[in-house]
Order: structure tokens, then C-alpha cells, then sequence
RNA sequence: AGACACCUUUUCCG
DNA sequence: CGGAAAAGGTGTCT
């Protein structure tokens, strides 16, 4: 305990780090971290050991951090070559360029080095994260067959999207079996559309006895069911972990109500990656997006009148 | 920019908080507390106003929390009785101890009360979550209040006080999510210290549009507010009705430049009246104004300088 | 910060 | 029509 204390009075104070005169941001990244510092230290020290005398509770989720996040745009081949800072300046020479080449760097370094051989590809992001470590992802790709399907199973595929999100949105759904449906509405949101694909779906499966495999590419769909994220928004009375307001309850408890008597496998497929079935849905759901005279989506529109 | 880093500099720095001979757990607590503020305050200001001259991310979501849980085992009946710091004392005791009986608790009081009746139960939680600690559910019973308080209010409570007043003082500030700030000088008066933690309360909700309500046991300060006291002082040139000199304009001419932005409610609650928030804010109050290295509150210095 | 999805613009190639 | 790259954004969650 006093060996940690010590260790963190080894640290100079904030003071010492010349902030107190404030001219430029580079002194506000020094007090972050120098803050971060302590207590990624003491984070670490009470994860190996929870337990010493005075019972310490310190509690970091693993996605707090920090960076200096200014962009250089190397511009390779444009009307004017070079780096710019700024996205609209670098813009200018680019757009409509025939043959343009540029790509956006976190270091200036970096982005010389792109000019002289416009090959080069980004190093690792710069940013420094305190809390549990995120878990690192190194298999490149996910396996195909290594789920279990069971005998007799009705296949569906279910996709939603929206033009311009928000904007005119459709949902496809689509069985095994060739049988299709869709909609759409003249303003919605992309996140709308997949829940609705799935409860369309489900709608029209009611009654069914067999198994069902509903494939769909929204993590937030997926995680909402797999991960009981709806029921628990539910219990809080449709509130998030942090307090704030959950989104899209009305669908989320139209699809909730359809699953007790449904023997249902919620499958996640990565979208656009050649799945003939998920094309399908997609193209379904496009197609209907684009059509003329769609209806309003009551429900989203009420939740924007809400937050408004 | 600067007046993000002028108010960060109100602060005390860490070494006058009390942690220079760092003996105890609490002065662990002030540690944290004082990072947590730095980087709540960063965080206020980034999410307010991501974009300026020097890019900068910073991401801390507000459910990250801290306390310190210090248990205390009072030992009623075992092998030796009395009150123990560690389990493993304490197991000692009673493990093969017929008729043992104990039991643990986070304050030493407690303990004491549970060793001269061991009928003594648990009292309130009075776990300290300081940080950004999730909204509290607390079901229960409130206060029945005369006052109506606005759908999803934010919750500020405040006090200060000083010890002879004039002489050393403090002020703190709690929010209902559990939040806290707290400051002190080494020589203040009563009314500075109330006036400050409003002012600290509200400079850290720089930014909220929720509607605020906020409370504080001085009448001094909430009818400076709710019956224009202040705004008729300042008209006057900082003169009384009766044609001298009010008192404290540094900080009500700070704490009026802070109300045009919020919605904030100002709402007297009686001291020492069992509210538990407000004697956090009393405590928290208190415990600053005793602590050693307190820095000058020069404008109190100032004001007394003109006086003499 | 990370993840998934949904888009808009520009360019290139079939 | 189909494939690729680059930049910008929103809708959602942890």
C-alpha cells in the first residue's frame, strides 16, 4: 500500500509539468495524462490485488482514453500536392482530379512517407487506452460452417436499410424456401429497418413448431436478443446502462413478444461478404426503399418529436 | 480554452489536498478525486465543443466510479473480542468458535454499536461512490416535497462553511449520481464557501441543458438568487439599499455570468436536517476546511485589505 | 476508443 | 450494370 503510494508520488504533480502557463494544447495532453497515468497505475494495482487492507474500488471500463486526434491529408496526385490539415482544403484538390491519390494520417511522418511512395499503408493508431486491455482480435477471418444448424430448421434472412440514414429505409426478408417480403417507409432509420426486417419475419413464422435460423447482418439486432441487451433496457424501463433513454423500444417490444413461443436462433452474418441469400435481402430492401409513396414511420417519427 | 485551464487551475493542485504524508486510505480517495475532476471537466468541455485549434479526444463514459471500502469486524463473541481490520484476524476468532457471533462494517462506529448490542443492524448504506457512478436507484421513500421537481432534473447539492469563521473553510458539492467536488482556504468566511460551491457546482454543468436543481442550507445565497438580491446589487455598483458596500462581488459577479446559459432552480433546504446528500456536502465541507496547506483565498484577503 | 450496420461524394477498373 | 479505392457522415451498442 505505501509502496504503491510512493510509487505514485514519483510522478511529478501537474504543476511540474509546465502547464501553468497554457498556450497550447499540447499542455492540456500533458494534464491528461498525467491523470491517466495515476490512475491506469492504481487500475492495474487493484486488478492484481483486490484485497489489502483498506479496500479500494476503482472501476475503469476498458474503452477510456486518449489522443491527440489531428489529421494530416497527404495528397499524392491532385492539383496540388502536398499535406494539408484540413479536410476541405485537401478536398479542393482532389475532388473531381482524374487519378487523384490521398489517404489521411494521425503524423505528419506518416504522411510524407505516403507522398514518396503512395503504397504505403498505415502504422498502428496511436491512441492510448487505460482500463482492461481490448481483447485482441487476431483470427483474420471467421469460419463458415462451424455452427451447429439443426435438422429441419427454416432459414430466413433478414436485411433493413436507409438512404441516407435517416431517409426513405426498407426491409427484405427473405426464406430458404423462395418465399420474400418487404416494405419500406419514407423516413426512417437504418437500425429501424433491421429490427423490423427480423420482426416481419417472425410475424410470419408464428405458429411455427420447427426451429428457426433468422441470419441477419446487424450486430445490434443480434446482440440485442443474444446478449439480452432488450430485456435488460426493459427491466430499466428502456433505459441504457448509463441511465440514458434506450432506443427504438417500440420495436424492440414487438420483437420481444414474439419469441416465447418461438424455438429461434439469432445467426450473425457479415453483410456483403457473398452470402446469396443476404444479397437478396439487401437488394430487396433497396429496391423497395427507392419506390415512390412509401407511408410515414409513426414510430420514428414520435421518438424524434420526444427528443426534439 | 483558457477559460477551460483558468478554472481547471481553481482546483487545488494534489498537494494541497493532503497528500503529501500519505498515511491513510483517504488521502488515496483525494487522489483519484482530484483526477476524476481534472478529466470530468476535459470531458464537459470536449463533448460541448469537440473541434478547436488543437484536435484532442478524450473518452471517459460517466459510469466510471471509484469508493473506498474500508471493512471493520466487530467481534461480539469468539476467542478474543473487539474490533479487527482484516478477515484473517478476525476468522481467527471465530472459526471453531461455538456460539461465535459478528459481523462486518464499513464504519468503525457501527462496529462499536454492534460490540455493545449485538442486535445492531446494518445501517444505510453508506458506501461513498465519488466519480462518475451510475444514477442511483433509489426507490424509496422521499422527502415529502412541497416542490415540484422537473422531469429528468439534475440533482446539485452544496455547502460550506468555515471554522470561526472567519478562519479556515470549505465547501463541497454533491450530485445525486454521486459525484463530488470539494475545495477549501486556509482563512474564508461562511458565506464565501456557500457562494463558492454553487459556483463550482455549476461550473462543473457548464453545458447541461437538462433543467438543474439545485440546493443549498443558505439563505444567504438562494435568496441572493431567487429575490435579485444580487442583480440589484450589482446595478447599484455593488451597494447595499442602504448605500454601502456589499460583500463578495467577486463571487456573485462570477455566479451570475454562470445562470444565463442553465436552467437552474435554487431551492433552500434546512441544514442539519437529516437530508443525506446535504450532509455529504456538509461533510465533505468540513473535512477539506481541517485539511493542512490550505491555500489563500485571495479575494477574501483583498476585500478585507479595502475594508482596513 | 472499439464494433456492426446504413449511407453521401469523388476517383479508378471491368 | 459489376468490382476496387479514398474522404465525409448517421444509427446503435459496449
Amino acid at each position: 500500500m505505501h509502496k504503491l503510494f510512493n510509487r505514485l508520488f514519483c510522478l511529478p504533480p501537474p504543476c511540474f509539468l509546465g502547464y501553468r502557463a497554457p498556450e497550447t494544447g499540447g499542455n492540456m495532453l500533458q494534464l491528461i495524462r498525467y491523470c491517466f497515468n495515476i490512475l491506469h497505475r492504481l487500475h492495474i494495482y487493484f486488478k492484481k490485488q483486490p484485497n489489502f487492507d483498506t479496500q479500494m474500488f476503482l472501476y475503469i471500463p476498458f474503452f477510456c482514453s486518449y489522443s491527440l486526434t489531428m489529421k494530416f491529408y497527404a495528397v499524392a496526385r491532385g492539383r496540388r500536392t502536398g499535406i494539408f490539415t484540413s479536410w476541405p482544403d485537401a478536398e479542393r484538390q482532389v475532388k473531381g482530379f482524374a487519378g487523384a491519390r490521398f489517404k489521411s494520417f494521425k503524423t505528419k511522418q506518416e504522411a510524407l512517407a505516403f507522398l514518396e511512395d503512395p503504397s504505403y499503408t498505415n502504422s498502428a493508431s496511436s491512441t492510448k487506452n487505460i482500463g482492461f486491455a481490448p481483447p485482441k482480435k487476431k483470427s483474420g477471418h471467421r469460419q463458415p460452417a462451424d455452427y451447429e444448424y439443426p435438422e429441419n430448421a427454416v432459414m430466413v434472412y433478414t436485411d433493413g436499410g436507409a438512404i441516407g440514414n435517416p431517409g426513405p429505409g426498407g426491409y427484405g426478408v427473405v426464406f430458404e424456401t423462395g418465399e420474400s417480403f418487404s416494405g419500406g417507409f419514407n423516413l426512417t432509420t437504418n437500425n429501424r429497418m433491421e429490427l423490423l426486417a427480423v420482426i416481419v419475419a417472425l410475424e410470419a413464422l408464428e405458429g411455427e413448431t420447427r426451429p428457426i435460423c433468422l441470419h441477419s447482418d446487424s450486430r445490434y439486432v443480434v446482440n440485442g436478443i443474444t446478449k439480452n441487451w432488450a430485456k435488460a433496457w426493459k427491466r430499466r424501463g428502456w433505459k441504457k446502462s448509463d441511465g440514458t433513454p434506450a432506443m427504438n423500444p417500440d420495436l424492440w417490444q414487438r420483437l420481444l413478444d414474439l419469441l416465447p413461443d418461438l424455438d429461434i436462433r439469432f445467426i450473425w452474418v457479415k453483410g456483403h461478404a457473398g452470402n446469396p441469400l443476404n444479397e437478396a435481402c439487401d437488394h430487396l430492401a433497396n429496391s423497395t426503399a427507392r419506390m415512390p409513396g412509401l407511408p410515414d414511420d409513426t414510430g420514428y417519427l414520435k421518438s424524434r418529436k420526444n427528443s426534439a
